[in-house]
DNA sequence: ACCTCCATTTCGGGA
DNA sequence: TCCCGAAGTGGAGGT
């Protein structure tokens, strides 16, 4: 950080101490934004701008978002996120990968978020930056879940019998030129049957896929199976599973799964 | 607002002005935290927590997120987005419609963020909140977005010719009880056709996907041809749809589309 | 680098 | 409300 720079950053509103992990610049001049995202990748420090800003992106798409009060999240990484006020997904966006830069011309001053793999721009046209906060964070904690597809081929692998009386796995994941078959396995005959797992209701796209994967199978065994796990489905997928020879299993992961989160403690202070 | 609560957040640094679009709190106090998340809904402000916390998660899945320093956005449609310093996902998440609530035990202070259709809960644990950010944003705009598949379906439909000589597009989503026909045409000899089209790279869902509205259409016309139109597909693809009697036509949307946001002006103001 | 598939997918449109 | 399919999907994992 220049001399120059601290002193533009220094106007915030309590004495700038520089290893305070949040630092906030109420009505920031675009000097003070400049340097703040400047900042972002050379520091490793997530700059959030709350601006009045329209926004035109160009690259797998194109588009264009007018005027309003928006949340703009710029990461260390090169992630740009921009938030409206509602809604659960950002109205625009630039992935982990690229970089940010500020431009100023005439009174216009524009912050672009630029990744070359695929080449996009985002570029935002900031009309009034309200304020702007520098937050030095550091996260090194990943997300452990617990209830995923892949917990779902787990308890069955170690439950077989919750799918069918004498079923016996023998593969899991196992490759096919058109994708890979969820689980492998032989029922009480000894017949295959391929299994297709879904952790939430099972759709047509999924009767396509396990279809898919059976029509290289029965090429040379005509008379392997392929069944569908989910917790449910719908009565056009169980006819359309019906109508290509395929079979059912209702199963739901999380009525048999729930002990996953039995470690957790945070619910100890949560009251209702 | 009570009056409790006002003095409460008239602890900011700046004299507090209630017409001012943001305002931000150092180091916020228990009392100003619930005060803060209590107007989100009531007053559709969007709060942002600066914070070091933990996090539940319990609903479809379960998970547990260790301590770290996140960007916590509470939005007054119930919206919940916990950011890490990285990444383009956020690391926890409530989609709109759900309530928030702050709970404090001993020195423990909560945020729960519920909803009950599918029930779900994320309740963060905030060990320390840096800092405090109300923000009283509007936004009407919408995005405008070119370039999608939708755009894809309205060229073609105008040019015809593109996809094959003679062919005469008859119906935009022609539904089946299988799901909808994308285009429905008939080719230059009369023969009807079904396209599939897709805006990217195609893969093998996507000739599943016409393999299914083909196979019901064939039981009444055996002759109607399937084509999936895309700008480019894998040879895997290509020889999918070959051994299945469909059809592959490239076709790149950008390249005939581009005009689409030719009435973009930001542009002007960004340099390289 | 390409391909396939999961995701706490979310979101919008149509029946 | 359910169901289906798109998305600037993003991300992981395998080859």
């Amino acid at each position: 950080m220049t001399d120059a720079a601290e002193s533009e950053l220094s106007r915030g509103i309590r004495p700038s101490v520089y290893d305070m992990v949040t630092e906030t610049i109420v009505e920031p001049t675009a000097a003070d934004i400049q340097t703040a995202v400047s900042q972002v990748t050379a520091s490793s420090v997530v700059a959030v701008l709350f601006a009045e800003c329209e926004i035109e992106y160009e690259g797998r798409a194109a588009g264009y978002t007018g005027p309003g009060d928006r949340i703009v999240l710029c990461k260390p990484d090169g992630t740009l996120l921009v938030h409206r006020p509602t809604g659960n997904d950002p109205v625009n966006w630039q992935p982990p990968g690229g970089t940010f830069s500020v431009t100023r011309q005439d009174d216009a001053l524009s912050l672009t978020a630029r990744r070359s793999d695929p080449p996009e721009t985002v570029t935002i046209r900031l009309n009034t930056v309200y304020s702007l906060t520098l937050y030095r964070g550091e996260d090194s904690a990943a997300l452990q879940l617990h209830g995923t597809e892949a917990d779902m081929h787990r308890y069955i692998r170690d439950h077989p019998d919750e799918i069918e009386e004498g079923l016996r796995i023998i593969e899991h994941e196992r490759d096919t030129p058109y994708g890979s078959i969820d689980l492998f396995a032989r029922d009480a005959t000894g017949q295959p049957v391929l299994l297709e797992v879904k952790r939430r209701q099972a759709t047509q796209a999924h009767v396509d896929q396990l279809k898919r994967y059976m029509s290289l199978f029965q090429e040379t065994n005509p008379d392997a199976r392929g069944v569908l796990v989910a917790p449910a489905a719908s009565d056009d997928v169980k006819r359309s599973l019906r109508d290509n020879g395929l079979e059912f299993v209702a199963l739901d992961a999380f009525t048999v799964d729930s002990g996953a989160s039995a470690s957790m403690s945070l619910s100890d202070f949560v009251d209702d």
